[in-house]
DNA sequence: TAGATTGTTAATCGATTAACAATC
DNA sequence: TAGATTGTTAATCGATTAACAATC
């Protein structure tokens, strides 16, 4: 298991079926999830869900299904997420800060949710020292200084698509592994990086294509 | 062409193409571009760039290429563009802000970009008469009758996740066909409505996969 | 014309679905 | 035990890539 040849695509659904769990775990009297209600439940079909997990282990019982909190744990651990991963956040403009304000509070009120954003860069100096909630707002060329300070794993990209690529070339040298990039361009990185782009833009226009049937 | 038979995955790489496009469209004497240059630039191999546009057209000329303007035309009548689509947004707290104020911005400074936030609604009768830039925060309650007045055609959905289904049901009602949710959780819709879903929560845990490698 | 590049067909690759023996 | 459901293999489906004749 953990071999690269796992797929993207069954990666992608892992944390939907965690979600899934999370929700389950919450319904009273439930303890066990067969792959049929978990992939009505995920909007996958059941074979899929089966197959999925079965890349990993062998986490279920014939004729009963998954243990909730067993395959929780079992999930968890698969996507690091039995850890704390820390988080930091580069350009604190609007989409930044909203995104901030929405992790912190994510964080705070799901103890289960592991990703925590600790650190928010920013390369105008006015903002330095400013908070979002709790959080400073720290000079951008502290970057390399707290990614070791804070042990960082992950950034997220909210800055102007022009700056967007020098950003993720420092945030690469400074050794960070995967990057959640907001800015509408694409990226260039070392194949050890992974990039996982959110473009709103993009999913408009492609939103668009269905309109006039 | 405009079957039904062209697959999500194409049509997901139409607005790469046509950003690809725009940019190029402002370089000094570029006029034509090869399905080669156009994949490398949209991360994309040639054959497929070619084997995509075929299924609208022919829209390249053998030994030259494809010539940007024309080609940027056919792309936003494909994808609907070559009009204002008008899109409402639902849920004006710091996400739902920061993404009014970020397709704002977009579309003032982007004469190309056609797709155009024109009304914000909440339920939070505090918000009501504030606004984002120029734009009114409305009643939640007046929404089937801006979509009629306003001709809304598409929903940005950044609402709490236990109220994102109620407000799906009340979109679909009011005759929307394509929703934007960046609430964490599954929307139910009819088959005619398209919804596409952007969950930083999600992406997060699945970039987590690939930390421990 | 000669070189470049399209549009398209066939081959390949990969992901999903169907089916079912194993077994709880 | 009988019914349910897993884990897995084979079949299917769909998307991407390779190759090349047509032609600008």
């Amino acid at each position: 298991m953990r071999w690269s040849k796992i797929s993207d695509a069954v990666v992608r659904r892992l944390p939907v079926y965690l979600r899934v769990l999370e929700i389950a775990s919450r319904e009273e009297g439930k303890i066990s999830l067969s792959s049929q209600e978990l992939g009505e439940r995920a909007g996958v079909a059941s074979a899929l869900v089966r197959k999925d997990l079965a890349w990993f282990g062998e986490f279920g019982k014939q004729g009963v299904g998954y243990r909730i909190s067993y395959l929780q744990e079992e999930l968890r651990r698969i996507l690091n997420l039995d850890r704390e991963v820390r988080v930091g956040l580069i350009g604190v403009g609007s989409l930044g800060h909203a995104l901030a304000r929405y992790n912190i509070a994510r964080s705070l009120d799901n103890e289960a949710y592991r990703t925590r954003l600790v650190a928010l860069f920013d390369n105008d100096a006015a903002k330095w020292g400013e908070h979002v909630d709790h959080l400073e707002i720290l000079p951008m060329d502290s970057l390399e200084d707290k990614v070791q300070e804070l042990g960082l794993e992950m950034i997220i990209v909210t800055v102007p698509a022009q700056y967007a690529q020098a950003v993720a070339n420092r945030i690469v040298k400074s050794g960070i592994r995967a990057i959640l990039n907001f800015a509408p361009t694409k990226l260039v990185v070392p194949p050890e990086v992974r990039v996982s782009n959110s473009d709103v833009s993009l999913e408009l226009q492609r939103l668009a294509y269905y309109l006039k049937v």
